[in-house]
DNA sequence: TCTGCTCATTCTGTATACAAAACGGATAAA
DNA sequence: TTTATCCGTTTTGTATACAGAATGAGCAGA
């Protein structure tokens, strides 16, 4: 591997897992030490991450990790409305039913899992649910879009602290897309899709507001 | 201004233009040595048209020109239909009604301009229109999705030879759309968007198949 | 004649040295 | 006391040298 990719990934890591927190000011010198390697890959991956947005730039000389504010993920979450629904839409068309079907079902047992505690297992059922809306939408550059919005959605969520009934409503509204996605019916899928964002949104702005 | 900027502005005017066809290689080396510059800010400069897709570093080591096909112009369109009705919608709520009932004007008068052949002040009419957009969406990050999806279709759009009376028909389809937006009717503008886009989309790809 | 291997060439990836520019502090003047 | 300017320090921006890896040609063997 690339020394630039082993300093994106490390840098792309410490930053959505609140490691380096907004505002921090990011120097070749200081990075390339501590990792280990020269400035030259280093600055490769700090550009990467600028360009990504997780890494503002345009303030001043010195990079710094991206701000992460109620306004900015509101606005984050417009975009993200834009693209969920339309990627919802188009992949009711496409989709394999067996697999909706299947996701479908997983959701709806979902509250059990989260019940005993494994919270980690519905992350990755969403994950699943996200790759398998991948495949259905049969788009390269559209999923290009959706993967440059979960990179800085991964970093919003870690600030929302999920309890326990929101997952488990979030379970519910899951397994209401995946129906409708497997029923072939877009604009119900659409529809369910608006009303899962919405809530997100709720639930990370109000844990914003009482930090 | 930087040598690495003004490698990444040299070259992305070149693709842009069809002077760097699709598929072209890349060597660090010979084009370092073309723009007067070092290999160090001209890799700065690929990467950022590498990670704009206008450079596919994926198959091998070199970048190439990436491709213009017309399955990927069909995908950009249909990410472009996704965020641009969204803006409409987004914009019909928060717009300056007289500034897009200004823009319908200029929309309805474009026939003039375009029967005398002034097609360049037609498409700074279309600029004109993106960036009220823009203003009227209030959306950094909204704004840097659109920005991406623009980059592409200016490349795509130097392949379609508008002829006058598809940009007539473009000006009438633009005007609905300012409309729409200046009466705030959000579904409307967004219909009218999908019209617009639908045809264009058409023009585009039947420009393709005559090559 | 075709296939597979070896070697040379060329390119990219990385490190380092140097130049230029910007930031911060200190000092002096208003 | 405040502000502006100068200078030292630090940081970024660029060039170049070197190392490693991949590609293609050429040759040998089947």
């Amino acid at each position: 591997m690339r020394a630039s990719d082993k300093a994106y990934q490390e840098l792309r890591e410490e930053i959505l897992t609140w490691r380096l927190l907004p505002g921090t000011a990011l120097s070749e010198i200081d990075l390339a030490e501590r990792l280990g390697i020269s400035r030259t890959p280093l600055r490769a991956a700090l550009a990467r991450l600028s360009l990504e947005g997780l890494v503002d730039t345009s303030r001043g000389r010195t990079g710094v990790v991206s701000d992460v504010s109620a306004a900015s993920i509101t606005e984050l979450f417009e975009l993200r409305e834009a693209l969920e629904t339309a990627a919802a839409r188009l992949a009711s068309l496409r989709r394999d039913p067996a697999v909706f079907e299947r996701l479908a079902e997983r959701f709806e047992a979902a509250p059990l899992l989260l019940k005993r505690g494994d919270v980690d297992a519905y992350y990755a059922l969403v994950a699943d649910f996200d790759a398998a809306l991948d495949v259905a939408l049969g788009n390269a550059v559209f999923r290009g879009a959706l993967d440059g919005i979960r990179l800085h959605l991964a970093r919003a969520r870690r600030i929302a602290t999920d309890n326990l009934e929101r997952l488990i409503r979030s379970a519910e509204e899951h397994r209401l897309i995946c129906a409708a996605i497997r029923d072939g019916d877009g604009t119900f899928a659409a529809s369910a899709t608006t009303v899962h964002l919405k809530a997100s949104l709720a639930t990370i702005l109000a844990t914003l507001e009482t930090r």
